[in-house]
DNA sequence: TGTACATCAGTGAACGCGCGTTCACTGATGTAC
DNA sequence: TGTACATCAGTGAACGCGCGTTCACTGATGTAC
């Protein structure tokens, strides 16, 4: 059935990045084919170029889509802790097992935006993506009464975070792994 | 000129697996072609398969040359450090920038071993690779005398410069980028 | 409101390139006598 | 010690497959009259 209306265009476009944005956190740029994407988006792989002039140009996209979704799930978590274990909180839920197409977007993301070449769009989505999450982290993790060392402290455990999550998710669930993961809880004072 | 005596064959061997070490340590697995290894190494790609059944086997070894290179270069860094100051000369060694070929392992090779099926020695010898530099990192930052809080601290401290390595070298050297160096570095004890 | 026509989203096959792997061949190494 | 021969590391071309991209075609959408 070819040809849609322009709202169901719009919509199937929309699919196609939500689709990607999914698939590209599971198992990376390069491992995601334009056909993988348009299947799951339940269409046949010539029809992509009607909506993108590359793959490159879905992965700047794709990837902006991965990182508003992520931080949206950010507050949403938080959102539902009590005001003074925010912090806590949101490394708990990071931290915590989720299914592929949820992974970090940081992590997922990070050798094909290293990758390619400087001034790209994707690139950027991928820079700007990430400050957005970190921005993200420290205004829920602190807030204008926050000291100076309190905000150095959030700002490691970010780094933090980021590192064992790296490790987990390559390594699985070993003690050594669980430690790392453990000393990291403990650092974050609960109140 | 065909064939070579043992000896130069073992030498060809080793630096094959040496080239394609800094290789995929600046490029990542797929962006690192036979071709590119084997003439880095100053050889044809056919005659790849008199060393290796295939790329996933020299990965493998090339992944634990890397590994054991990376773990090397931190003993050698914190044996010219003030005994007292090692966790600090290791982090600090650990985040300066660095050519390509000697980029973190864990972080270069963390995609495509998280890629890799479960049951492959390439896959195990990233695993071991990991665990021996943490293996390293804790065994240069603590001793015996090391209470189980300043331990904590230094698998902390391991995840959280593992996280900002991964991330400067994605971003670039960014003010806010920097600061959570800074505030990982203000939280090392020096003493 | 109805009709003829242009548009263009979507199809599915094909193209072209790169890369892992294979293969017939070469000639130095090293062994057997 | 010398000589004939088997081995096999290395060469360079070719194969085959997957994937990004292109293209001729289709038929519903939506516009012009």
């Amino acid at each position: 059935m070819p040809k849609s209306s322009k709202l169901e265009t719009l919509a199937k476009r929309a699919r196609i990045v939500d689709v990607a944005s999914g698939l590209f956190r599971a198992r990376g740029y390069a491992d995601v084919g334009i056909s993988d994407v348009m299947k799951a988006a339940g269409m046949t792989q010539g029809g992509f170029y009607k909506h993108f002039p590359s793959k490159e140009a879905l992965a700047a996209e794709a990837w902006s889509r991965g990182f508003e979704s992520s931080a949206q799930a950010w507050n949403e978590v938080v959102g539902k802790a009590s005001n003074r274990k925010r912090e806590r909180a949101l490394i708990d839920y990071y931290l915590a097992p989720k299914a592929p197409e949820r992974a970090c977007p940081m992590i997922s993301f990070e050798h094909d935006a290293s990758t390619m070449s400087e001034n790209t769009t994707s690139r950027q989505a991928y820079r700007d993506g990430v400050k957005g999450l970190h921005d993200t982290f420290m205004n829920l993790a602190t807030d204008i009464a926050s000291s100076e060392e309190d905000k150095n402290k959030a700002r490691m455990h970010f780094a933090a975070m980021v590192g064992a999550n790296l490790l987990a998710t390559a390594i699985g669930d070993e003690p050594w792994i669980a430690a790392i993961r453990n000393s990291l809880l403990a650092d974050v004072v609960e109140e």
